[in-house]
DNA sequence: AGCTCTTCCTGAAAGC
DNA sequence: TGCTTTCAGGAAGAGC
C-alpha cells in the first residue's frame, strides 16, 4: 500500500520525468475515482508541468499554461491519492497498457502519464492553486518535519490509541497501516496504548521511531506488499526489512517471541507480545502506573 | 471525543 | 474440481 515512503518514491521519479513537459491530451477508463473527469480532460491540454510535490499520501503536479501570452493566473494542480493500489507512471504511448489503467495523460515528448488502479480506492481531482493552501490545512503535520516538542503537543493529551492516532492524517500526513507497526515495534510501544498515558521519554521515542522508519524506507524505495511500484513500474525492498507487519506466528527479530496480529483501531496490528507490552496486563517493568478497574463511561 | 460499522472495489485464499 | 464466501484495507460518513 502506497504510504509516505512510496509515494515520496513516486513523487521522485516523477520529478525527473515531468516537469517542462506539457500535456496533450487526456483519455480515462473509468472515472468513479476521478472527482469531475470532463473538466480535468479539458483543462489539461495545453497545460505545462511546473513542479511535483508530495502532500502527506497526495502526489501534487502543479500546472501552468504553457503558451507564454496566457496570463499565468490559471495555475492548478493536478491532485492524486493512491489508495490501496494506485500506480502512477511515465512510460512510451506505444508500450501495452495493462489492466485496470484507467487514467491516461499524453506527454509532448512521446510518453504518458498512466493511472492504473485494480481496487480504484484511489482519488483523483483538481485544485486552483488559490485553494491549495485549504486543502493543505486539512492535513496534519509531515512526520519528517514534525519537531519533537510539537509532536508531544499533538499527541501527548489524547485519549485515543497510539495507533488510530498514527493512522489519523489529520494529525501527521502519510503514515499508513505498514508505518504505523513498524515505528510502535521501534519504540517498543503496543499499538492499544491510550496516548495521553505516555511518559514524556516514550512520546520522544515513538516520534524518533516514526522519523527513523519513514527515512529508512524512503531509502530502500519504499515497501512492496501487494501492487506498489515506483514511477519506472519498479517494485521496493523495504518490505524485506519489515520487523513487525505481516510477520504474524514468526519470531520477533528481538526476542524470538511470536509476532501476532490483533484488531486495533479497526486495522490489523502487527506487534511483539514481549517487546511492546499491552497496556494493563500486568508484566510491564513495573512503573507506578496501575489500571484503573473502572472508568466513566460517559464524556 | 473516540469507537465501531459500513461503503467503495478487486483478486486471492479459504470454505464447502 | 468448481462455486461461494471471506478478507484485506485508506478514507469518509453514520451512528452510538
Amino acid at each position: 500500500m502506497p504510504e509516505l515512503p512510496e509515494v515520496e518514491t513516486v513523487v521522485r521519479g516523477l520529478r525527473l520525468s515531468l516537469p517542462g513537459r506539457s500535456v496533450v491530451e487526456v483519455r480515462f477508463g473509468k472515472t468513479d475515482f476521478v472527482e469531475d473527469p470532463a473538466a480535468i480532460a479539458e483543462r489539461l491540454p495545453g497545460m505545462r508541468v511546473s513542479d511535483v510535490k508530495r502532500l502527506g499520501k497526495f502526489i501534487c503536479i502543479g500546472l501552468e499554461p504553457a503558451a507564454s501570452q496566457v496570463p499565468p493566473l490559471l495555475k492548478f494542480a493536478l491532485i492524486i491519492h493512491l489508495g490501496m493500489t494506485g500506480q502512477l507512471t511515465v512510460i512510451r504511448s506505444a508500450e501495452s497498457v495493462p489492466p485496470h489503467t484507467h487514467g491516461f495523460f499524453v506527454l509532448d515528448d512521446g510518453r504518458e502519464l498512466r493511472y492504473t488502479d485494480i481496487r480504484r480506492f484511489g482519488r483523483m481531482l483538481v485544485v486552483p492553486e488559490s485553494g491549495l493552501a485549504e486543502f493543505t490545512g486539512r492535513l496534519g503535520k509531515e512526520p519528517l518535519e514534525i519537531s519533537a516538542e510539537e509532536f508531544r503537543q499533538s499527541f501527548g493529551s489524547r485519549r485515543a490509541r497510539l495507533k488510530a492516532l498514527l493512522l489519523d492524517q489529520r494529525i501527521l500526513r502519510g503514515i499508513g497501516n505498514i508505518y504505523a507497526d513498524e515505528s510502535l515495534f521501534r519504540a517498543r510501544l503496543h499499538p492499544a496504548r491510550i496516548t495521553e498515558n505516555l511518559t514524556k521519554k516514550q512520546l520522544l521515542a515513538l516520534h524518533g521511531a516514526v522519523r527513523k522508519v519513514l527515512e529508512e524506507a524512503i531509502l530502500s524505495r519504499g515497501s512492496s506488499v501487494s501492487d506498489y511500484v515506483d514511477s519506472n513500474g519498479k517494485r521496493g525492498k523495504f518490505q524485506l526489512r519489515h520487523r513487525v507487519y505481516q510477520r504474524d506466528g514468526k519470531p520477533c527479530f528481538r526476542c524470538k517471541a511470536k509476532i501476532r496480529r490483533v484488531i486495533v483501531a479497526g486495522r490489523s496490528s502487527h506487534f511483539c507480545p514481549r517487546c511492546q507490552p499491552a497496556p494493563r496486563s500486568r508484566g510491564g517493568s513495573g512503573k507506578a502506573l496501575k489500571p484503573r478497574m473502572h472508568t466513566d463511561e460517559h464524556g
